[in-house]
Parts: C-alpha cells; sequence; structure tokens
DNA sequence: AGTGTATCCTGCAGGC
DNA sequence: TGCCTGCAGGATACAC
C-alpha cells in the first residue's frame, strides 16, 4: 500500500466531510482488522467527534475529541471510502470496518442532517486499526522515524543515521524507525534519483551521497502527492479514485524498460524477499564505480 | 546486527 | 474454460 503519499492523499480527501463530524456507529465486519477487539473499538469512540485527520507514516490519523487518536494503518489493499448519505455509487466489495458518521455542518434540523458512512476496505486484510490514547500515541509515533517532508528530515541528520547500519540501503528505506513512510515503490524511486545502488550498504553512502538521498526521497514523496498517489492495483483516495503517479514512476515496476535518465534497461534484484528496481548504470554497485 | 524465511490474506495474471 | 503457481504497495516473529 499505501506509502507516504497515498495515506496523505487519504488524508486530505478526508478532512473536507470527516472533521468535525460525530461517529455515530460503528460495524466491524472482520474483527481480526481491529487491534483491540470490536468491542473495545465500538466502546471506545461511539459518539466522539472526530477533530482533524491527519497522517504519520504510512498511517491515517484521526484524532478524536478527548485525545484519543484512531490509528489506521492500510496494510497492502486498505482503503478508506467516504460515502455520503444516498451515495448511488455501488458500495465496496469488502468491507471490513464501518464507521456511521454525523457531519459537521449543522443544517436548520441537526436530526434531518444525513449521515455518511466511513467505509475501511481491505480485501487482504493486513491492515489494521487501533485506538489508542493521547500517551499511547505519543509513544507509537516516537518509535517512528521523522517525517520525510518535515524540517526536522535533514540532510546531517539522514547521514548521520545512514552511517551507523550496513544493512542495505533499499531495507534501511523500509525501516518505519528510520525514515516513516516510505515503502517498496518509494525506496527504489528515491535510489535512482539520488543514484544509489538499492543493495548498498547503508554506511557506504558518502556525505554527497546522503545529501542525494535526503533530496530525492522528498522530491519523490512530495511529487507523488501532487499525483494524488500510485494506483497499481488496490489503491484509491478517499473518493474513490485512482492515482496518477503510476504514470511517472522511473524504475519500479519497469524491468527491461530504459533508464529515463540513459536508457539502459531498468533491472530487478530480490533480496530480503522483495523486488527493488533500478539502473545498473546510473546505480552502479559500489559508490565510487562507474 | 542483519538476513532469510514464514505468516497473516485475497485477487489476479500467466502458463498449460 | 479451468487449474495451478507465483506474485503483490506491509509488518512482524523466528531461527541462524
Amino acid at each position: 500500500m499505501p506509502e507516504l503519499p497515498e495515506a496523505e492523499t487519504i488524508a486530505r480527501g478526508l478532512r473536507a466531510p470527516v472533521e468535525g463530524g460525530t461517529i455515530t456507529g460503528v460495524s466491524v465486519l472482520h474483527a481480526d482488522l481491529v487491534e483491540m477487539g470490536p468491542a473495545a473499538l465500538v466502546r471506545g469512540i461511539t459518539g466522539a467527534i472526530i477533530e482533524a485527520v491527519g497522517r504519520r507514516g504510512k498511517n491515517v490519523v484521526l484524532r478524536l475529541e478527548g485525545g484519543d487518536h484512531l490509528v489506521v494503518n492500510l496494510g497492502m489493499s486498505g482503503r478508506l471510502l467516504w460515502r455520503p448519505a444516498h451515495d448511488p455509487s455501488p458500495p465496496p466489495s469488502h468491507p471490513g470496518v464501518v464507521f456511521r458518521l454525523r457531519p459537521a455542518a449543522q443544517t436548520p434540523n441537526p436530526r434531518a442532517a444525513p449521515e455518511g458512512e466511513l467505509v475501511y476496505h481491505d480485501p487482504r486484510r493486513f491492515g489494521r486499526i487501533r485506538l489508542l490514547t493521547q500517551g499511547a500515541y505519543r509513544t507509537w509515533s516516537r518509535s517512528l522515524g521523522p517525517e520525510p517532508l518535515s524540517r526536522g528530515f535533514t540532510a546531517r541528520r539522514l547521514a548521520l543515521e545512514l552511517a551507523r547500519s550496513r544493512t542495505p540501503l533499499r531495507s534501511w528505506l523500509l525501516d518505519q524507525g528510520k525514515v516513516a513512510g516510505v515503502g517498496n515503490i518509494y525506496a527504489s524511486e528515491a535510489c535512482h534519483v539520488a543514484r544509489l545502488h538499492p543493495a548498498l550498504p547503508a554506511s557506504e553512502v558518502d556525505a554527497a551521497g546522503a545529501r542525494r538521498l535526503h533530496r530525492a526521497i522528498r522530491r519523490v514523496l512530495a511529487e507523488a502527492v501532487e499525483g494524488g498517489g500510485t494506483t497499481l492495483r488496490d489503491y484509491r483516495t478517499a473518493q474513490g479514485w485512482e492515482g496518477a503517479y503510476q504514470h511517472s514512476l522511473r524504475v519500479y515496476g519497469r524491468e527491461g524498460e530504459p533508464c529515463p535518465r540513459c536508457g539502459r534497461p531498468v533491472r530487478r534484484i530480490v533480496f530480503s524477499n522483495r523486488s527493488a528496481f533500478y539502473c545498473p548504470r546510473c546505480q552502479p554497485e559500489l559508490p565510487n564505480d562507474g
């Protein structure tokens, strides 16, 4: 899934319909999606007002009145879909949890205001929904690395952290404790933009490489947010639309196609059981190769 | 510490 | 058409 740009796009699309709304009911269709169990979720959020919709890493976060946070990790195939009342479009095929909402905008007769639904949809059910108290949320958030699009994510900090690990760069980037929100697609894309081999040990990235990587991560993620995310198969925005960034991918999923920089065929390698895509010419094995 | 493997699941593409 | 295999954006636990 959904990596940072997809979670960000979903969060943005939920703000208008959801913020300020009240959760009037919850239906849990797949209990395995709810970390603390359906009963505790229903008890914990029914009647709560959603104060803000945000994102942390790849997670969509609903901040509730009173300080609790509803954290949604979309796994591989999760969607968060806003369905206005009386929406004529067909309902989601794999609903897992349905939140019924009374919108913030008060009509003259609030009881007449139609409810909408926020549907968590997830065919593979790798996603997880959890309700955290304010303190638990802070603890969880601190376990994640910096937000790559925030000011706290600096080239200097990145260089210092890279130097501490010999794990392959792609694996390092997938570690949510190092940088929050990068997944397999954008890890390959960022490595390509930075001209660093995905299997290069992190500590072998030199100072110039770390500066390029810092810029590349931010550029790729920001571009993908602008494109509304990457739809390969499952991802949709909160409105059910596909993203557009799949048309702008440089190397991910493009084995054998020409590198957009030099024209050499893109290669695919597998390590840690996952594919990485790279250009053998632009991203040589060793930092001072080629 | 880091890596490979397996696990949770379903859907889909490709080969036969 | 149908069966089988492999693969997929994530996260975690385990053995080595």
